[in-house]
This record gives structure tokens, C-alpha cells and sequence, in this order.
DNA sequence: ATAGTTATCAAACTTTTTGTTTGATAATTG
DNA sequence: CAATTATCAAACAAAAAGTTTGATAACTAT
């Protein structure tokens, strides 16, 4: 009794990430019928609502893989000392993360609506953010949460503007400018 | 030949938008039918088509009514001194504004996928907010519209946590975390 | 006040898209 | 290789989107 995922399985559900990425880079989510996305990922369409309530459903799936793959991403790099300040480590991880997956990020990004990235980027970074601005002077004055929702909107917004412009400026230099944005220990 | 406009279509265009801010409340926006606008405003389906293509349409009509509200509100309160700093006068006119207006916001900015209202929130205050900056030392290393995305995306984000948790803490407040993480000049 | 204009209406209709069901077939697993 | 099951095509039913019509009521302009 091993629990194999069967293979077509995971194909169908590849296939309808690729195609539902491909589609929202060329229109509005809005305007994507679901008849397009098994169209583009040569499927039948019954083969979809075997899998998926509606589109709705497939982008927050897509989401949700995203979310695991960065969090396999911070584990394997993070086993190490917490009491360091690792808010700038982590910060790379993720620029490398997102960079890797550009153009599901940039479909994603123009969709999420209900800022579920934002969210999954605020729980992912919340502790190591506090971390970093711990001893300075603002956090007395103003509640931690809405720092760090002030601070992760700015790295978000920023993050949009890098993968919609892929080449403005490296990664190197995107990391540069966060460290210099987000105030650190006195 | 005066151009007068019908007033029943003011007062469609009036229940279209009414109907649509309700309805974002109760239920996201994807699910929400034209039917459904049509029975909540109380008016015919063929009425709507005579004004909109779709929901989306709508929903951009009413953004768009929006960012003209909010530069009307500008104009008023701004035809002083160019040259003083007017950044937290603008923030204090930008907040009072949203706070009119905050299950308007609070319904659009849910279903804001290609933050829109983001992007009038940067024209609107672009020109202030790096004055406010000028001296800073960081905009010597930084691009400025890359620093502009960074304060925005920081002001938005937490404006959008103040407009869905109305009362958490007062507009005051607001303002003041504000001037706290916004840098001044040196 | 009234004549002329036009936005709204109800109702019936077409088209598009969604969602479901069938039984046959091919891929996968153990 | 036998048993399972995901996918398929095809035909449906149901829901929603759009369109068209001609009648009516609301509005504008003189």
C-alpha cells in the first residue's frame, strides 16, 4: 500500500500551471475562459474539473506551490545559528527564488488580488525583519506589525517593479538597495 | 445646444457603483454575476450593456472616479507655495480622502489586480515625496523612482491594513507612523 | 407647458461558457 | 500481467452573457 502520486496526475496539474502562466501573460485573468487553459494545455476539458473547482481555484493551487517551493528554499539554507541577523541572507533566497520563477511571478503578481503574496512573503520574513530592526528607535513608537507591513509592502512593490522590468537593474544591485532602504540595528 | 447630461444616467451610473461596492463586500469579485449587479441596483440588464462592456469595465469606471475625486481634493487644498515641502500636507489630504471613501477602497483594493489605485497613488504624490527626500543621502544611491516605489508600496500596504481593520489605531496615528518611516531631509 | 428626445424597461431570443455524464481507451501501478 | 484509474471524446443540461425589439416614462430645451 505505497501512496504513489500517479504520473498523469502530476502532468495534467504541469501542464495547467504552464498554460494558465502562458495565458495571463498575454491577458487579463478575467478575460481567461477556462476552455483556453485546457485548450493550451491539450487536455479535455472533464480532465480539468476532475481537478479544479474553476480558474480560480487552478491560480490559487499555483500559489500554493509557489509558497512550498520558497519554504523548501529558506529550510535547506537556514538550519543554522537564529540568534544572527539573517533578514539580508533571507533576502537573497528569495530574490534567487523569484528570479528563478520571473514569469510566474510577474503573471501571478498582476492577478493576486487579494495579496496573498504579500501575505506569504510577511510570514516568511516576519521574524528575521523584526529581527533586523529590533534595537532601533522606531519600533518603540510604532507597532511592530504595521512596520513590518510598511517595510514588506516596500520590498514587494519594489520586487514587482524588478520582474515586470527584468533588466533594469541586477540582483545584486536590488539587494544593495534594500539593505540601504530598510533601516538596520543602531 | 447646452450639453447638459441626462440625470438618469447620473443616478445609473450612481446605482451601478453603489450595487458593485456592495456586492465586493459580500463576495469576491469573480463570483459576482452582471445579473447580480443589475437585481442590487435595480435596474434592467439591458441597461447595463448600455453603459458597460462588462463588470470589469464598471469596476474601472468607478477607480477612475475614484483618482479623479482625489485630484479634485488636491487641486483645492494645494495652490500654495511650490517650493515648501508639502508631502505630509499631501499625505493628511490623502488619508482624510480614503477615509471618506473607506468601503469604496476598502472593496477595490481587494480586487485591485493591477494596482491601479497604486499606480494614481504614486502620480499623485511623486512629485512630493521626493522633494521630501531631496537631501537625503540615499537618493544618491538609489534611483528615484525605484526609492518612489519603495515609500508607496510601504504607504499603501499599511493604508490598505488601516482601511481593512478601520480601527486599530486613528487617522492621526496613521499620519504619524508615517512621518516616522518616512526619512526626511537631512 | 409642451414637443421632441432619449434612457430605461420588459420580454424574448441567440450565443457563449460552464459544468456534468457517459462509456471507451490508454497509461500507470503493484 | 492483472487491476486500477486518469484521460478522452462526445453529447448533454444549465447558467450566464449579450442582443434586439418596441413600448413607456423621464428628461431637456424652447
Amino acid at each position: 500500500m505505497k501512496n504513489k502520486i500517479d504520473l498523469r496526475i502530476i502532468k495534467t496539474n504541469k501542464v495547467l500551471f504552464e498554460a494558465l502562466i502562458t495565458l495571463m501573460e498575454q491577458k487579463d485573468f478575467e478575460k481567461i475562459k477556462i476552455s483556453d487553459i485546457c485548450d493550451q494545455a491539450l487536455i479535455n476539458r472533464s480532465t480539468f474539473y476532475a481537478h479544479y473547482e474553476d480558474k480560480y481555484d487552478l491560480l490559487l493551487a499555483m500559489i500554493n506551490d509557489l509558497k512550498n517551493n520558497l519554504e523548501n528554499e529558506l529550510k535547506k539554507n537556514k538550519e543554522e545559528d537564529i540568534s544572527k541577523n539573517y533578514f539580508m541572507e533571507l533576502l537573497k533566497i528569495l530574490i534567487n527564488h523569484v528570479d528563478e520563477k520571473k514569469e510566474t511571478y510577474n503573471s501571478i503578481l498582476k492577478n493576486d488580488k487579494n495579496g496573498i503574496v504579500m501575505d506569504f512573503l510577511i510570514d516568511v520574513s516576519y521574524r528575521d525583519l523584526t529581527s533586523r530592526l529590533k534595537n532601533n528607535n522606531i519600533i518603540s513608537v510604532i507597532p511592530v506589525d504595521v512596520i513590518t507591513k510598511f517595510y514588506i509592502g516596500g520590498i514587494v512593490n519594489i520586487g514587482i517593479d524588478w520582474v515586470k522590468n527584468k533588466d533594469k537593474y541586477t540582483k545584486e544591485e536590488l539587494l544593495l538597495y534594500f539593505d540601504k532602504l530598510i533601516p538596520d540595528k543602531v
